[in-house]
DNA sequence: CGAGAGCTTGAGTTATGTCAATTCGTGTGG
DNA sequence: CCACACGAATTGACATAACTCAAGCTCTCG
């Protein structure tokens, strides 16, 4: 258990990384990338259940989810956990934390999984001939801000028929970004990890997803959903109140 | 109204500036700081309720707030609005929409205030012989990636009483770091936005206030605060469930 | 095939929201 | 300078969304 296993890596290069349209290089013109391709020297698989790092461990690194899920998620003194995000292929791992030099944050494979390890000497290295890395980092550093904002939205202002909706939505659009169905899909993660995601109890989400079912927007079956009524989930999250 | 007025400087150099022990170059050490000093060619002066940025509008330069109180809020095309921050002196504004290279949120004054503009292009041109300030950027960036993840942790998993205290105690210790009383100060906020802001109603953010002071935890009036018993809210928010 | 974890569903409770009346505070114009 | 008007805050009574506790069901994995 909480093991992370180095992988040589013969083909770690980002220039052919088959998620170099979703991840890091996204956007960037592909002789850049190719100078990249000195970014990521090594590759840690995880199993289900992994700790990738820790609140309070020591930051000097970024992670790219290659391969499988992971959450992270704030762990207070007293006990309570909060779930901050859910990763998919692609995005990347590790951005708070960078102001104190250690994470903040506790990052947990939802399955099996493999990132690759951005050493940020080596980004600083690498970017004094590649000035756009430096945009890129900025970018998903920006982006993670906008996303986590989106959260407090849905925390802060929806009633939880509406989290649930829009919580469907944001996973659907972005596994439709990574070539997947946007309509049938697997949540990797459990009603009470949803549940704390969200701000709600796992029986809220349990009774919502049997609601929605009931009235045609999705089919479910424990963690397998299909959507059933795109437009009507947009709208109950476009509702005001 | 929503005017903003650029404002001729003279002194606007960050090696001179009284935020400087607060505000971006925190931590650098004196001699990069002068280098910063072509970093803010313009200063903004702003009324109480002017926008300094709209959702949607292009970004091209972050913001340092030198005096006055800002918000920023996500506006939705349903017309309900979120709070994501309300910023001191000294602190940056404009950090999400790098990505889109658009604003995501709306900055709006909340008193009297003035920024630093800081051109998201000289950013890139000093960086280029003052490397630790993409470091800064970074710092900044993350630092308010894991301020967002907080808010999240209390709209998540607090109940209201410990959402305020939470609240309470983060503006003290803020207001501290900018030399100000810890116990003693006048909160720029409606008790509306408080509770846009944690996901409350004003009036539960009413009764909240009126209880504390009942229990001798606070002494309020309208906005100016007294805290009596900082112990007691630390513990009140540290309280499990 | 059995045990445990995860999920569903029901019944009853409660924290927080809603609606409404009142007070307080501030700024404006007579 | 006073009085009025308006927005902000307080307080009360009531409604309800979401939580809690509990029972039973269903997968999954060993």
């Amino acid at each position: 258990m909480h093991k992370r296993v180095p992988v040589s890596i013969e083909s770690a290069h980002c220039s052919t990384c088959m998620m170099g349209h979703v991840c890091l290089p996204v956007g960037m013109p592909s002789q850049e990338v190719e100078q990249l391709d000195a970014l990521v020297k090594e590759r840690v698989r995880l199993e289900k259940g992994d700790v990738l790092f820790r609140h309070g461990e020591t930051l000097n690194a970024l992670f790219g989810l290659r391969l499988g899920s992971v959450k992270t998620q704030l762990e207070e003194q007293s006990g309570q956990v909060q779930i901050t995000g859910f990763y998919l292929p692609g995005e990347i791992i590790g951005l708070d934390g960078m102001a104190e030099g250690q994470h903040s944050s506790t990052a947990i494979a939802m399955e099996d999984s493999e990132v690759c390890v951005v050493r940020m000497q080596d980004v600083d290295e690498i970017s004094r001939y590649v000035p756009s890395l430096q945009h890129q980092i900025r970018r998903i550093m920006s982006k993670e801000i906008a996303r986590s904002h989106q959260v407090l939205l849905a925390l802060g202002s929806m009633r939880s028929e509406q989290r649930l909706a829009a919580f469907l939505l944001n996973l659907s659009q972005r596994l439709a970004a990574l070539g997947y169905s946007s309509t049938d899909f697997i949540m990797r993660m459990s009603r009470e990890e949803i549940g704390n995601y969200l701000g709600l109890t796992l029986e809220t989400v349990s009774r919502l997803f049997s609601r929605f079912a009931r009235e045609g927007l999705i089919r479910v079956s424990q963690r397998e959903v299909r959507i059933l009524d795109m437009i009507a989930l947009h709208e109950l999250v476009g509702k005001p109140g």
